[in-house]
DNA sequence: ATGCTGACTATGT
DNA sequence: TACATAGCCAGCA
């Protein structure tokens, strides 16, 4: 919604790969959560999980991405190291969503978002 | 253009 | 379990 903003972007590429990851991001459905890695892959970006982590510190507040579900592949919350008392915000978040923490921890094979590649509709 | 820094992950010690 | 290492990309001085 900036017309006016020059894109020095790849000219293959409509949208930046911070782009892509926050629309992947804004899939993962409510009390669900995704790994940094598992964010990166569907977003056709393997092996980058470290882009998802940059392109989500870039966020800022008031954007309609839901950062608080992308955790790391330990099923715990990565801004919790970096920013003191920002993983308190995400964590209450994420258990007003249903999402429980187990010593911590969250389970992945519990919570973990199962996304379609191809989504037939119904077989 | 170069050098630093930063919400990751898998692997090895 | 904890620490070190390598791979990855974007934004800023």
């Amino acid at each position: 919604v900036s017309p006016s903003k020059g894109k020095t972007r790849k000219a293959t590429s409509p949208e930046s790969t911070f782009d892509r990851i926050y629309a992947v991001v804004r899939r993962i459905p409510r009390g669900r959560v995704a790994t940094y890695g598992q964010v990166a892959t569907v977003a056709g970006l393997p092996g980058r999980a470290r882009q998802v982590g940059y392109a989500l510190a870039a966020l800022r507040s008031g954007s309609a991405v839901p950062w608080h579900r992308v955790i790391n592949a330990q099923g715990r919350l990565s801004l919790e190291r970096t920013a003191p008392g920002g993983g308190v915000v995400q964590r209450q978040r994420l258990e007003r969503e249903g999402v429980a923490f187990d010593g911590g921890r969250i389970s992945l094979e519990r919570f973990g978002w199962k996304p379609r590649a191809g989504r037939r509709r119904r077989a």
